[in-house]
DNA sequence: GTAGCGACTGTACCTTCGTCCAATAGCCGG
DNA sequence: CCGGCTATTGGACGAAGGTACAGTCGCTAC
């Protein structure tokens, strides 16, 4: 698993590199045009007072690696918005080599990694938003019809990913992408990827 | 690590089996009393219609260890009541061994497994909380560079819309609305319309 | 005036998307 | 074992999306 290190200055502090030693460090500035391919993630330091917005832009997410937020000032407002800004997790940046690794295990096989006193606080408040949407969209079911294979394809075209990258990130070729999509279309109704976003993302039923 | 699997009918699945073969199975009535202790993973399998309460109701949590429920039905609305009583996942109850492998390496070491696909809406729920809140971005400014033709124009492809339906909309040639768009991906950095749509809808910074 | 900008349109061309035809292979339940 | 579902791929093709180069028109600022 590949480990890519995003910092304004492109330092690596000591214990990211004992946990992460073969993690490649980037700047801010070399951000530019970069296409993460492949397993692994993506480390984004947020230093004091920099705004998670900030820190997160200008990442490509295209390739559907999960993204962990390193704060300099972590506290549950930035852990919030980390997830908001479609983070996997958010942890102090001079967090112990040892939970660093623990963060790998947990992001790497798709878990969440959230402080526990956020967790109750976030999940109370989403609950109480999607009661108060009429639980239509906590409920809309898109991934009922679908099957596992489907949804992760449905899944990648919502977060923006085009065909090639989507046969990329699967390791089938682009050809099947299109098969499922078809597939995906009829069953859930809709016309085109881009409605198909709409309907993952919970904007539209 | 210890696993205790608690089911009403102290059932435990072929997949349960394989993935935690030492695990100790629990019928519901035999749990009064039972404290449990040591380093472990509760999982509690949530039956057909049975609600989440009722099933996480009685299990002994003060051994600190993390709870996980298997759904018979898991859905959205599921995931988040569980993670709402203090479970640290939801996976359905006829997972594959070796995602619940991967749950046990998640929820082992901290971290919450949610499905990707609950990912989504919990993170665009999030996200529209946060936005109706003020707290983040009510806007983040995605209009700012934009001319009002051009905003006018990406409103309707963040809402879905064809090149040819925004131009009968607009009462413009599908040409101008292709121009349109090639100064709108250009002035916000994005590469199409769903990365657009995405950006648009606060989806992606 | 004229330089700049935004809105608008045209022709041409390439890429990506989505669908049609068809096929192989594995798994599972009856 | 067979029917049905799923995953996978191929070739071909029309539709839609997006870009490059070029041009007109009206408004505003210097």
């Amino acid at each position: 698993m590949q480990h890519w290190i995003i910092d304004r200055e492109a330092v690596a502090l000591d214990n990211w590199r004992a946990a992460l030693p073969r993690a490649q460090v980037l700047g801010r500035e070399a951000l530019a045009g970069v296409r993460f391919a492949g397993d692994g993630i993506i480390w984004v330091r947020m230093r004091f007072g920099e705004p998670v917005i900030q820190a997160v832009s200008g990442v490509d997410r295209s390739g559907g690696q999960p993204l962990v937020v390193l704060a300099d000032d972590p506290n549950e407002r930035v852990v919030l918005e980390a997830l908001a800004a479609g983070a996997a997790g958010c942890c102090n940046s001079h967090a112990a080599p040892a939970v660093l690794r623990q963060v790998v295990l947990v992001v790497g096989n798709g878990g969440l990694w959230v402080g526990q006193s956020l967790l109750t606080q976030l999940v109370g408040a989403t609950t109480r938003r999607l009661a108060q949407l009429g639980e239509v969209r906590a409920n809309d079911g898109w991934t009922a019809s679908l099957s596992a294979r489907e949804a992760e394809v449905a899944r990648l075209v919502a977060a923006g990913a085009a065909n090639k990258e989507i046969a990329a990130r699967l390791k089938i070729t682009e050809r099947t992408v299109k098969a499922h999509l078809t597939a995906i279309f009829e069953k859930l109704g809709v016309r085109d990827r881009l409605q198909l976003s709409l309907r993952v993302n919970g904007l539209k039923i």
